[in-house]
DNA sequence: AAATAAAATTAGTCATAACTAATAATTATG
DNA sequence: CATAATTATTAGTTATGACTAATTTTATTT
């Protein structure tokens, strides 16, 4: 069953969503694709029929066995192309989300696999989120919020939850990349900002916003 | 001005029949993209709004300086995949072409010239065909059918007139990859077909269809 | 619990790009 | 040259996937 660019999308946007154990409401998924309300229900109908999905009001959109395979495979070719991009084409890891977004639609039964072997299987995208494997699967990996990191604890970047131009640029301008050793100085209780050094630099303020999109493995 | 995936596939297909010296008539472009001539009227009057090309009724559907400059663009963007395909993911140059066709719906501004110089600035695809150059200029190169050889010549294969999977098992059948080496033994008047060595192999006798869609380099 | 706010839903519309069927114009052929 | 065959064109329809506006349902406050 061939699947539209469109409901590419939607799967993708649920899967993530529900990841992030957030109810996937129609207000979410609009939210996600920049899209109306009204044409997210619209669209979830048109899944349910199609049995990619089961949505019920109060509990929200959930993805069927088959559902989540697809939504896997594009998520699998959106991390495989964001490797080629800046491993061979020398882009930014910051400019890449958008340009993966048009080429995770390309529809062909060996083009993952052959990706995948001539990237040379790689584990993890550019962001440091893990690549599904080709048997559908999401690997696991322990990985915490930095906003739930202890005063004085150190950690290193193991991945980021946003793509946002904006915040990948911020990032940069910290010199906050995969792997980045942090340590945490001070928390505020207020607003739950945080004083850092990042691999032992300056002592810089990130607010709570930020330390809630960054994900790292404690040491 | 951005273009719709459909818009540049007409352009496309404008440009490769311009280019055969047809009259680009609604009923041509429909037989190239395999739809209906009205659907194709439709898209013509869209395409003059945009001052993409000039239709008329007698004459046919020429595209305008900018109407070129994207056909190039896209023609680019494919045989560059293509070349990407065949020698970096390791697929028969027959199985590239829709992949390929897909692949060049992809927006960009830094894509095409970072693909062009990660493969190593290839001057033709995996076909033979040049790939236009970032200056939007079509290389040009002497080529003629492999049916206006005369009998007892001897030529090299430059490219090929036909994508058509069909078409490219056939080539591959009998062993016809570019560069091949063509003497021309017997030439039939009747029907125009011939019989012809390959590489000095054995002898075979080949359709007029088959030899006019193979373009020849005489020695 | 009533009032208010937020979210979900329905109904109706629009743009894109295809289609079919009917008609007009052209080109070919007897 | 008249008729047949082919093309071009118009009109009307369909599917996809978005939209707005109005309404209903659910949540949150006071």
């Amino acid at each position: 069953m061939k699947k539209t660019y469109s409901e590419e999308n939607y799967l993708k946007a649920i899967y993530h969503l529900g990841k992030a154990k957030h109810k996937v409401s129609p207000k979410a998924i609009a939210d996600a694709l920049e899209n109306n309300p009204a044409s997210v229900i619209d669209m979830l109908k048109k899944l349910q029929e199609k049995e990619l999905i089961t949505y019920d009001k109060t509990k929200g959109a959930f993805l069927s066995h088959t559902g989540e395979i697809a939504a896997l495979d594009i998520i699998r070719k959106h991390r495989l192309w964001e490797v080629f991009l800046v491993d061979k084409l020398n882009y930014g890891w910051d400019e890449v989300h958008d340009i993966a977004e048009q080429l995770e639609h390309i529809h062909d039964d060996q083009l993952a696999k052959k990706l995948d072997d001539f990237l040379g299987n790689p584990a993890f995208d550019p962001h440091g989120d893990p690549i599904p494997g080709s048997n559908g699967k999401m690997p696991v990996y322990a990985n915490i919020l930095l906003s739930d990191i202890a005063v004085n604890q150190v950690c290193k970047v193991g991945s980021v939850r946003d793509t946002s131009p904006a915040f990948l640029k911020y990032l940069k301008q910290l010199d906050l990349g995969l792997g980045a050793k942090i340590k945490v100085l001070e928390k505020q209780e207020f607003d739950n900002s945080m004083v850092i050094t990042i691999n032992g630099g300056q002592q810089k303020t990130v607010s709570n916003k930020m330390t809630d999109h960054i994900l790292v493995i404690q040491e």
